[in-house]
DNA sequence: TATTAGCACTGAAAGATTATAAGTGCTAAG
DNA sequence: CTTAGCACTTATAATCTTTCAGTGCTAATA
């Protein structure tokens, strides 16, 4: 690709990201220092590649999905942030109150306000993550609130019914066998040694072992594949943007965001942020997921944006990387 | 309004919830046993009164407000629901290991299918409902996890950065204060008590009260006013009924759900099922909202459904009367 | 050889026109 | 009081026309 087709290709990409309509050869004589005729050659040389698509045959040019990607990787130069939209993310993180993740949501949620995009938080439990305590606390004789607190601080929390035919001290006494035995163990690995080494050594003392173990497995479940550890910011967001407007396409994508199966595979690993364009962001051809993971105090997970494949991708991998960098100090 | 004004008045609506078509004299013959001439003659006559109303001049009728209203006050007989629905939710109940507040949501969710609209459970903290822990648990020296533990078997958790000039152990000194001191109290009373009381104490025992003082005050005050009792199932359904298919009307919709102060509002303390239609719905002039209190066993809050005015009034409220039914047994 | 002016052509969008169908209200007769 | 009959209304859909923003191609030009 030549440099003038770059500047170009560039040059639609980013005023079809302003305001939706698709770019003319006229629009661009300006920017480009060339007659029209010229820049209809280099345009339907630039659709022969792949990059460029018309909605009909005599409409102006907008970037394809190709396009996009290469807008994205060879062109795009990170956009400098305005200092008002700084300040509010660096403001949240020097509230000393505020615990890490919470402090990422509140960013999140702002930076879905700058955008008008959707952004996702989606925490992991690391390896690293252990069981730091397990509470029993009775609140009457037939129901418990069981605590779990891990060692990054998330806690889990679920009230159960104690089975008919047990008592409450035993579900202590288990309780006290198990922290014991697993404070320190990895959340993932918790329900396997629950069966291996925990449910041998109640069946010794308590007679309906059984239900008592179910019950704690019930609990421990839960808090492996936990669901609540989503957040979403401005999820109406995706409402606004022009090309959401037919309900039924809106429709679908919301419903993918209900579904925890999607969401969770939007989880990323990868240092760096990533950018997954039209029918690779999984959520429709017109959607754009940019995700990034973040690590710091043995917190550990993704941020996201989703938002329509005419995105503002300079602005939203800055604001990314940005509180990536503030995460991480 | 005489009988056959009645039966008319209970066809039309019927038949435009069933269809959401405009209903005309002639498809109603056959209900009426009279010409479509005197169904014409009484529909005007209704529509005088302020019941029915027409999309333009020449089209069939449509319920208005009132007339909806006057069908749910005068009409409308409780549906019998059929038994697939009636066992999915009483098996829901006979779950031994989901505790109360799990077993309304599921339902919920499941009503929400049934009906295609949306579901809202909105937990309440009853007076009765008393402060019955408060751990603190220290994950770092900088950071502790603050465990409220209500009577009601609702839990808060919170982490908090304690403040540089503390020390983790006059934190779990003061904690230990406040169990002493608290236990017992109502939820709605705690922040006064922990000022009038314990700050004056801890005064006395801690050089830097302050800091720790705001600390504690902060983890009480969310427990306090807690958003988190909040569920809504099946949220996209309002994107399935025909009359939300201009976007900016769900998007208007869709933003008032997420606003916390506006759902709050919907907060009733009424035995009964109340109906809120159309406008004062206060959603929007197409929305209707059902909703009943349910209280059982400490807990207490709202059941609500949320759909378009052209509602199966009948199937929602029976559900909701069969659900509250199940809550309090 | 690369650029550009010129021009015929294309298709969407918007407006005008018409036909159709589903409904009404009104009148007059039963 | 009910109903048949009919003129009238309006939304909806289909067809046609115009306009306009764009194209691609050709031939002339630098």
């Amino acid at each position: 690709m030549n440099e003038r087709q770059k500047i170009l290709l560039k040059e639609i990409v980013e005023s079809y990201i302003k305001d939706a309509h698709p770019v003319g050869s006229k629009a661009l004589v300006q920017k480009l220092k060339c007659s029209s005729a010229t820049i209809r050659n280099e345009m339907s040389a630039l659709e022969e590649m792949g990059y460029l698509e018309k909605t009909h045959t005599s409409s102006g040019r907008v970037p394809s999905e190709e396009g996009y990607k290469y807008y994205v990787d060879n062109i795009m130069k990170p956009k400098e942030l305005n200092g008002e939209e700084m300040l509010k993310l660096q403001t949240i993180f020097s509230n000393n109150n505020l615990v890490l993740s919470d402090a990422i949501r509140e960013c999140m949620a702002i930076i879905s306000e700058i955008t008008n995009y959707t952004s996702i938080v989606l925490g992991k439990d690391s390896e690293y993550n252990t069981l730091k305590q397990l509470n029993i606390i009775p609140i009457d004789d037939k129901k418990v609130v069981a605590l779990l607190v891990a060692s990054n601080g998330h806690v889990e929390n679920k009230q159960v019914l104690i089975p008919e035919d047990v008592d409450v001290k035993e579900v202590v006494k288990v309780s006290e066998i198990i922290n014991k035995q697993l404070i320190g163990t990895p959340i993932g690995e918790v329900p396997s040694k629950l069966e291996f080494e925990i449910k041998p050594r109640i069946a010794v003392i308590i007679k309906e072992y059984e239900s008592v173990y179910s019950m704690f497995q019930n609990v421990f479940n839960d808090f492996a594949e936990r669901n609540g550890n989503v957040f979403f910011g401005g999820r109406v967001n995706m409402l606004k943007q022009p090309e959401f407007d037919e309900v039924d396409k809106v429709k679908n994508i919301m419903e993918k965001l209900e579904d925890y199966e999607v969401v969770k595979r939007i989880e990323s690993n990868d240092e760096g942020v990533n950018i997954y364009i039209g029918e690779e962001s999984e959520f429709d051809k017109d959607v754009t997921v940019v995700k990034t993971s973040y690590k710091a105090n043995g917190e550990e997970g993704t941020l996201a944006i989703i938002g329509p494949t005419r995105m503002e991708y300079d602005k939203v991998v800055t604001l990314l990387e940005f509180l990536k960098s503030q995460i991480e100090r």
